[in-house]
DNA sequence: GCAAAAGTGTTGTCCTTACACCCATGC
DNA sequence: GCATGGGTGTAAGGACAACACTTTTGC
């Protein structure tokens, strides 16, 4: 067994092992919630289940598990959506921890909030567990927990995300016309975008690929249908320098 | 006491009470770890202690310690602050929690890291343990536990954090001159900026106040001080829309 | 008077905005 | 043929980048 010093150099006593040390701090039930967006018929969803605690009955809750013994934060995150949702290979970012002493009702929880972005098409719901369903963002209030509070900041970071970030295009179909990008970003922003300007600011962009396909199945003009060149943006993310506040 | 139904319409079984359901849950340790940036010719640096953990002899660690049980997770990093530094009335914000299984020798540990911009003349230390002191960013290296990552995590929040916020003038003295706001930049963007540029661009913005007083004891012709006008920006605060990756 | 940094303006380019008309398709 | 959204161009204004010289102070 490596032997240490009592001392280091600067007087301070040194802790040969950090077991005990670590056996004295206070533990705390850790959970991550999954706030997962979708966008369909314009409108922005979010992933929900009815809460089964009894004093939230009724109430909407987000898709959350406790963390387990050994398990990274990431892949508890994606281990609650696979076993929710039945759901793989979706998007998957931590935002922030939550972790007010009285935010549930059954003693302290502290709850890392993981939010996801995915196309409700390509993801059939094949679980329906605790009515688990897609929600509109916009009616959504008086959920359990503080999970309003855990939705409205995700929520935020998605509004500021999605403008630095080509994150929009994982809400959409791989194939998608202009026209529905722009309703995901006005739905998203809350605003209304000038359709010319907009299309030219993506045009002058070149980071959309022209299909060669176009809509179908609409009622009236079908728009081209373009892909996201993912592969061309990560190769010339540029590091933005620019001050503006 | 008041009675809940055993079921909720949906027919999944309630629980009625949401002790023991979280006495169930797996604890865990949880800390907080402080990413304390001052800014002193014209460096970025960050106020780091010598581990006392043995295997980490030497090491340099972050101001850190163990949530307490009913803790606000903000009053711990400020409550830490506080303990180790003796300074208060510090800008902090949480930033991203790690929580790899194995990241501190003495077991599971998950950590929140929270960062804090301080103006390192007006926070003169006044307890030294652990040979607490600032460290030039630029040359740290083979820090205690993860803290190397923790602390370039923080680095790369600031430094996209500073081109969107106001965050800069936390570190710098309440008056300043241009040319110093500008080291500041220069230092935290890692980039060379036009003088002529950055200071119509801080003109433009109008929430610069003239102090009417100039520098004292620099060896070169003094430089106008000025304020930033946080109430402005404040009230003017817009909110920005525009997309750009 | 020399060194060192403060202070200042113009021009070209690019990006953003505002705005209106014709086109293709489904019904 | 009519309704619906697809697709396009231009002009004006604002922001940004590039660039050099004079001024003030300390020594």
């Amino acid at each position: 067994m490596k032997k240490f010093p009592e001392k280091a150099s600067n007087g301070v006593q040194l802790i040969a092992d950090a077991v005990p040390l670590v056996n004295t701090y206070p533990k705390v039930p850790l959970t991550i919630d999954c706030v997962i967006f979708g966008f369909e018929e314009n409108k922005l969803k979010v992933l929900l289940i009815k809460s089964d605690l009894a004093i939230y009955e009724g109430k909407l809750s987000l898709l959350g598990d406790f963390l387990r013994d050994n398990e990274e934060l990431d892949a508890a995150a994606y281990r609650i959506l696979k076993e929710r949702t039945g759901m793989t290979d979706v998007f998957l970012e931590q935002v922030k921890v939550f972790g007010k002493p009285d935010r549930h009702p059954g003693g302290r929880v502290v709850t890392i909030a993981y939010c996801s972005l995915l196309n409700i098409q390509h993801h059939e719901l094949k679980i329906h567990d605790n009515e688990l369903n897609w929600y509109s963002l916009a009616h959504l209030k008086d959920m359990a927990f503080d999970h309003k509070e855990i939705v409205d900041s995700c929520y935020h970071w998605l509004q500021e995300s999605i403008q630095e970030h080509p994150l929009g295009f994982k809400l959409l179909p791989h194939k998608f016309a202009l026209r529905e990008l722009q309703n995901l970003y006005e739905a998203i922003l809350g605003v209304s975008l000038d359709r010319r300007n907009f299309r030219k600011k993506f045009a002058s962009m070149d980071l959309l690929i022209d299909t060669q396909e176009m809509e179908q199945d609409v009622s009236h003009r079908p728009g081209k249908l373009y892909k996201f060149n993912f592969e061309k943006y990560e190769k010339n993310k540029r590091k933005w320098i620019g001050i503006d506040f």
